[in-house]
DNA sequence: CTGGTTGTTAACCG
DNA sequence: ACGGTTAACAACCA
């Protein structure tokens, strides 16, 4: 559930707490998440300085001496910094400690990644080397989305959420995404006009700079502790069904978007151009 | 116990 | 090849 807004505020607080200090031990508590075997990568990590970090669709890298540190939070998690007599919490899959004696917690619900690359070996990364465009970099244009659209049959949903064209949207922001750009999420992506590309893609930067301006998702938390300001009242249409469309007052409907659910106005956000 | 949820990938199918 | 669907995978809740 973190998304590209979580993921670059994270980053950024990451970069202001550890930039120039360094990592001592590591306690792995789930193997599953490493790259590489639990005791490799604690030898790995110990005596590497952070050198800074930053963000790369939902994938939180951190660059060290050697290595980039690279965090995914997958379906929703914390990273939580901790001074030397803070206490943990319960659940957790990794503990991070610097020389100093501070620990970083990591802790994810699902299906998160903890990786130890070597630098020089990044680009061999798949998992972050096949990321598509950020979708708030200047290279980003109203062109760039409509070359991803033009003469695909794609549902448009589906092409924000895959994250080998546009990289950090997730299914929560997606569905105000589309609802600010009056666009349905089932439409195929050749069905678009050049104004509707423009809108979308003002929507995406829009949508994604209200939450990041906000602090993030009010049910994710930073690095200590505090939840993000983007609370339900900031939400459009998503997980809103059956109350009225901020527009048009039409009631909010719940549909199928292949594996995961949408929020839409039908009355605004028509299937049929 | 069942099913929905939220991300990502792979396998499978048309 | 493209793209949709499904399953699978570190949970958890109602």
């Amino acid at each position: 559930m973190p998304e590209l807004p979580e993921i670059l505020l994270r980053a950024r607080e990451l970069n202001d707490a550890l930039a120039g200090r360094a990592f001592t031990v590591a306690d792995l508590r789930q193997p599953k998440c490493l790259n590489m075997a639990a005791d490799a990568f604690t030898i790995a990590l110990e005596g590497q300085r952070i050198h800074g970090a930053h963000y790369r669709g939902k994938w939180i890298l951190a660059r060290l001496d050697a290595y980039h540190l690279l965090i995914n939070l997958g379906m929703g998690g914390e990273i939580l910094y901790h001074e030397a007599d803070d206490p943990l919490p319960n659940k957790l899959q990794a503990i991070l400690q610097l020389a100093d004696g501070a620990r970083l917690s990591i802790h994810f619900w699902w299906f998160g990644h903890i990786h130890l690359v070597a630098s020089e070996r990044l680009t061999e990364h798949a998992l972050t080397a096949s990321l598509g465009l950020d979708p708030l970099a200047d290279t980003f244009t109203p062109e760039a989305l409509g070359a991803l659209l033009a003469g695909r049959r794609r549902r448009v949903k589906s092409l924000l959420l895959d994250q080998t064209q546009i990289a950090g949207i997730g299914n929560m922001y997606a569905h105000d995404i589309l609802f600010r750009a009056r666009v349905h999420p089932e439409r195929p992506g050749y069905s678009l006009c050049v104004d509707e590309v423009a809108a979308l893609h003002a929507a995406i930067q829009e949508t994604l700079q209200k939450a990041i301006d906000l602090g993030g998702a009010f049910w994710e938390q930073n690095l200590y502790g505090a939840i993000g300001g983007f609370n339900r009242d900031h939400l459009l249409v998503g997980y809103k069904e059956g109350l009225p469309c901020p527009t048009c007052a039409t009631p909010i409907e719940k549909i199928k978007t292949g594996a995961t659910s949408g929020f839409v106005c039908p009355s605004c956000q028509s299937l049929i151009r």
